[in-house]
RNA sequence: UGGGGCGUCGUCAAGCGGUAAGACACAGGAAUUUGGAUCCUGCAUUCGGAGGUUCGAAUCCUCCCGCCCCAGCCA
């Protein structure tokens, strides 16, 4: 026997699945389910969680369903719902005709709760919120049973269809499983099942003024749908006998079996609905697609690819250990992915001018440069080159200061796909003293990059003729946070934000191909990054680029290594 | 200090009593018309700690330590 297919994953849910499988537990059915609540937009982590189900739906020829878990009014919205399903659709998973909604099993579920009331299972509590958490106890201490507690079974029926007509007040009375005040597990301690909320519903209106709770909505609207394996976070783990109880009061035979896992914490981010609403609505953010945000849609708008997110899913594991992935490996994902498929092209950030000194004015040329160095079947595009160009600020140096070998006074560097140069000249400007612009010669017989006597160049710059370039904004993304984990010790995140997650350059330089880009297209800037055509605010004559990544810079590593060891030596 | 869960490389993560996979990160090198991509090389004598069982323990037992979750009419 060889070993495991390294192609489909492993984990120990997976385990679970395969030895459910084994032993015919299901009778061989797989089924799970994405069930967000349409509260706020889908972001990396749900990446994760969708990845997990639709994933496992598919490996072991199963389904997958997606529901809104909507049984909190308050909050929800069909925009969201229709942000969950564009993500979900983009990250490439397919629920057919699975769409579901818990406030469609509503009517259900009420029959579900005079059941358990019928069954002496649950009550109708008058008592208010301060009580309930009163008699509720403290984790080491066991509550108090609700005075309400023993009611009959008619009088509950009378009072929770009362509190189904509305009779009742917001806060005045809510329906609760009679379980155990005494329970270690807090969890137990006659959880409320239903409360009053005179809220309209984004899909109800104002049928209901009752809604459940999450605990006996969510094992309810899985056995419902004939799910099998309920896959949620770890912080549910605690919510697994209560799962459990109310399907066995209830006494649904064939049982979903809830499985916790980790879920994503992500350095330098942070992916709590909260904590991104917070920025959202302060403003640090221009909304929740920003290309800042860990939203999937902030994410598409940057330039990730659902490919990058999906091998992200995959590479970080399932277990359940609380960790951090590192950033890194989702910037890793982006390059792998983008650095196959990304046209390349010669973009010019910050632009210094450069006056070919020997070469004919008026005339200009063009070279046809591939599209991608390895794939020759990406084809090819005309970059025209004549006596006025840019290069890279960076890309120059009066003083080069060790290891730098790019263009300096005397050095001679390529343009690539273009002349060999020497730098014979700079001028300043005479007020700041910056250079402003820098004059050179070309070896004409060095025509597209090749040096006919076998004289080899340090570097290769990029570049763009100066008459022929059209302009563009280009956006640099950075990550949000200064610090691997903003949430820790209880800090305010907002606190450690970081003031350069966004670097806006108004007057780069493109070759001219790119007037041609459209919304949403994807490029290496070569030597530079990933960017794409911003889908919100590139129109027509105005051309706006996001970084999705950077590429790996051996040059700039050097640099910073060299500036902590001169803040050593301070 | 009640209950539930988790501790394997800087970060993730395999491992399921037979002698520590892999990925990212990091470091070095080769090659290079992107200081990119690629390719080599290095990177846990040890698995939170201490005892014990065993010919043999990251895997089994005991005790200890650390971290996370739970006292919403949120999910």
């Amino acid at each position: 026997m060889t070993s495991a297919d390294s192609s489909s994953p492993s984990d120990f849910i997976r385990d679970i699945i395969e030895k459910d499988l084994r032993s015919s537990k299901h009778q061989g059915r797989v089924a799970t389910r994405f069930p967000p609540e349409p509260n706020g937009y889908p972001h990396i982590g749900h990446a994760k969680s969708v990845c997990l189900n639709f994933g496992i739906a598919a490996q072991y020829g199963g389904v997958c369903n997606l529901r809104m878990d909507d049984t909190d009014p308050s909050g929800e919205s069909t925009e969201y719902v229709e942000s969950i399903i564009r993500d979900v659709k983009w990250l490439g998973f397919d629920w057919q005709d699975r769409l579901y909604y818990a406030s469609d099993y509503y009517e259900k579920l009420y029959q579900y709760a005079i059941e358990l009331i019928g069954a002496g299972k649950a009550y109708v509590c008058d008592l208010n919120p301060d009580e309930i958490r009163e008699y509720r106890g403290t984790l080491t201490e066991p509550g108090k049973e609700s005075p309400y507690r023993n009611r009959s079974a008619e009088e509950n029926m009378a009072l929770f269809e009362r509190m189904r007509a509305g009779e009742f007040p917001e806060g005045s009375r809510v329906l609760r499983a009679k379980i155990d005040m005494a329970s270690p597990n807090v969890t137990l301690r006659d959880p409320i099942m239903y409360r009053i909320k005179k809220v309209n519903h984004y899909r109800t209106g104002d049928k209901w003024c009752i809604y459940p709770m999450y605990d006996f909505a969510h094992c309810l609207s899985d056995s419902l749908e004939g799910i099998t394996h309920s896959l949620c976070t770890l912080e549910f783990e605690n919510n697994r006998p209560l799962y459990d109880w109310f399907l066995k009061e209830l006494k649904i035979h064939p049982r979903p079996q809830q499985i916790e896992f980790a879920r994503l914490n992500l350095s330098y981010t942070v992916l709590s609905k909260r904590r991104l609403i917070e920025l959202v609505e302060k403003g640090v953010v221009g909304g929740w697609d920003d290309p800042q945000m860990p939203t999937l849609s902030g994410m598409r708008r940057r330039g990730y690819t659902p490919e990058a997110i999906r091998n992200f899913c995959e590479r970080i594991g399932v277990s359940k250990n609380d960790s951090l992935i590192d950033i890194a490996l989702l910037e890793d994902c982006v390059r792998e992915d983008l650095n196959e498929k990304a046209p390349r092209v010669m973009a010019v950030l910050r632009p210094l001018r450069v006056v070919i000194d020997n070469y004919p004015e008026g005339r200009s040329e063009e070279f046809d440069c591939p599209c991608h160095p390895k794939n020759p079947e990406m084809g090819s595009r005309k970059v025209p080159f004549s006596r006025v160009l840019y290069i890279e600020r960076d890309d120059f140096h009066e003083n080069p200061p060790k290891k730098f070998f790019r263009l300096a006074p005397g050095r001679e560097v390529r343009l690539r796909y273009g002349y060999f140069i020497r730098c014979i000249g700079v001028i300043k400007d005479p007020a700041t003293g910056e250079v402003s612009e820098v004059h050179c010669t070309y070896d004409p017989e060095t025509k597209s990059g090749f040096a006919p006597d076998g004289r080899k160049v340090e570097a290769t710059l990029h570049w763009v003729a100066a008459a022929h370039a059209v302009s563009a904004e280009v956006r640099l993304y950075d990550r949000l946070y200064r610090v691997a984990d903003p949430l820790a010790e209880g800090s305010d995140h907002t606190e450690h934000l970081n003031p350069k997650s966004l670097e806006t350059l108004h007057s780069c330089r493109l070759e001219p191909s790119l007037a041609q880009a459209a919304p949403g297209d994807r490029f290496q800037f070569e030597r530079i990054g990933y960017f794409c055509v911003d889908t919100a605010d590139s129109k027509g004559q105005r051309l706006v680029f996001n970084r999705t990544v950077t590429l790996r810079d051996a040059w700039a590593r050097l640099r910073s290594r060299g500036e902590k060891i001169v803040d050593f030596e301070k």
